[in-house]
DNA sequence: ACTAAGTATATTATATACAAAATACTGTAT
DNA sequence: ATACAGTATTTTGTATATAATATACTTAGT
């Protein structure tokens, strides 16, 4: 057989609702769909130009991945986050990176330490240049590094969706409030126990670090509350 | 306005896609549809006397919680377990079990901590009539007393799914392999350091608890690998 | 018997249709 | 103006229809 042709494959095909299914999903992750916005499955459907069907499967999934508020006969709305919702993941973020890291700590390979060295140089860059854009998308990138080394897929599941869960509010406080060079500092120790195979404080690390940011949040919201 | 139609809620109307959603889920948890099984939405659809629509709606859903497996054009099937599986979802509710029991430690109420008393005397009671069924289903109830204290709804709903995750398998190992009087011993000693309040101890006895089961679970597989 | 091509059947993916409920609109009475 | 009843419109929930793909079933050739 031609070597061409075996690069070609002929089983990408995805199903429309797959399509609209992400393109939802990271509308709403991405803030475009706003907190409580109404999602018609008419309008989708006709934006996007297709029928109602693959729209509203699509919409199911959103609804148990907790974007998205079902209520019967009445429709969909993207799922609101109040503080308590934050708090809420944040406090499982912290346990589970932990384990994550503690995980990655046993597992993880020198291709992948080299992944997250040059992850924290790249970030570093972006302080100097503030880029937030980059901060944030660098910051999201070096956690997703760790949870892949744990080689638990169900924990990168997890941690995924709980990620997106809070992304929206992220984007707003991490520009505001959040300093960058704590943030370099914590994960080049996290980097370094990992490299030395310390988990148990590899672990508490990532806890920490997790923890700080809940309160970098805590603070925002305390601050900001007449704007509620 | 009568004290008995206040009584009635005429708001519990419920879509049929849920009803089948739930019947569908709870026959996979119970093992009644087996892993690898096809389903089949027109089989579905006859046997309940619905059409496909909101059949292929529930299997949307229970794609997205892991419980099925999807290929395009071929349809769904019940999702396999291996023993990474099973072992990965131990990990990740040894360190969430941890979590909850710590935050409950916080704030659980009294009248919740006699709930779980309670649970873990008709616990024993099932063990005396080695009633299998019914020590399970304390068991998982006792898991349930205690995310409910942690009063984080993520958490809880996290940790539900990944209990049903391996709910099928459960009930095969913890039949012959498990000494219940390790688990009421356990059991115990998490409502003991509750009821003192002491988050840390509670939290690394649950995370304990959850590891022993993990190795019960490892000791089943090795024992029957001839059986796969 | 075993394979391969061709055909029939079953199944999925999507679109459309229709009934029932929710929402928006309109006009009337106060 | 405000509240309310009644109607029109929109939207959801479910059923059905249609096209495309996958699977099962022949049957011819070896």
């Amino acid at each position: 057989m031609p070597g061409k042709l075996s690069n070609i494959n002929f089983n990408d095909y995805k199903p429309l609702r797959e399509v609209i299914f992400e393109s939802l999903r990271q509308a709403i992750i991405m803030g475009e769909l706003k907190p409580g916005e109404r999602l018609m499955e008419i309008q989708f459907a006709e934006k996007m130009g297709v029928s109602r069907t693959p729209v509203r499967e699509a919409i199911r999934k959103l609804e148990l991945e907790g974007l998205v508020v079902m209520i019967p006969r009445k429709g969909a709305h993207v799922a609101e986050l109040s503080v308590k919702d934050i708090i809420d993941v944040l406090e499982i973020r912290s346990s589970l990176d932990g384990l994550a890291t503690k995980l990655a700590a046993e597992r993880i390979t020198e291709e992948e330490l080299n992944n997250i060295k040059n992850n924290i140089q790249q970030f570093a860059q972006n302080m100097e240049k503030n880029n937030v854009q980059g901060l944030i998308k660098k910051d999201v990138e070096f956690h997703e590094l760790i949870y892949k080394a744990s080689r638990n897929e169900k924990l990168v599941h997890i941690a995924t969706n709980l990620k997106d869960q809070i992304h929206r509010f992220r984007v707003v406080y991490l520009k505001d409030y959040s300093s960058p060079k704590e943030l370099v500092k914590e994960h080049q120790d996290i980097y370094d126990a990992l490299k030395k195979r310390d988990g148990i404080y590899a672990e508490s690390l990532a806890g920490i670090h997790i923890n700080n940011q809940q309160e970098t949040m805590t603070t925002y919201f305390t601050k900001n509350k007449n704007k509620r």
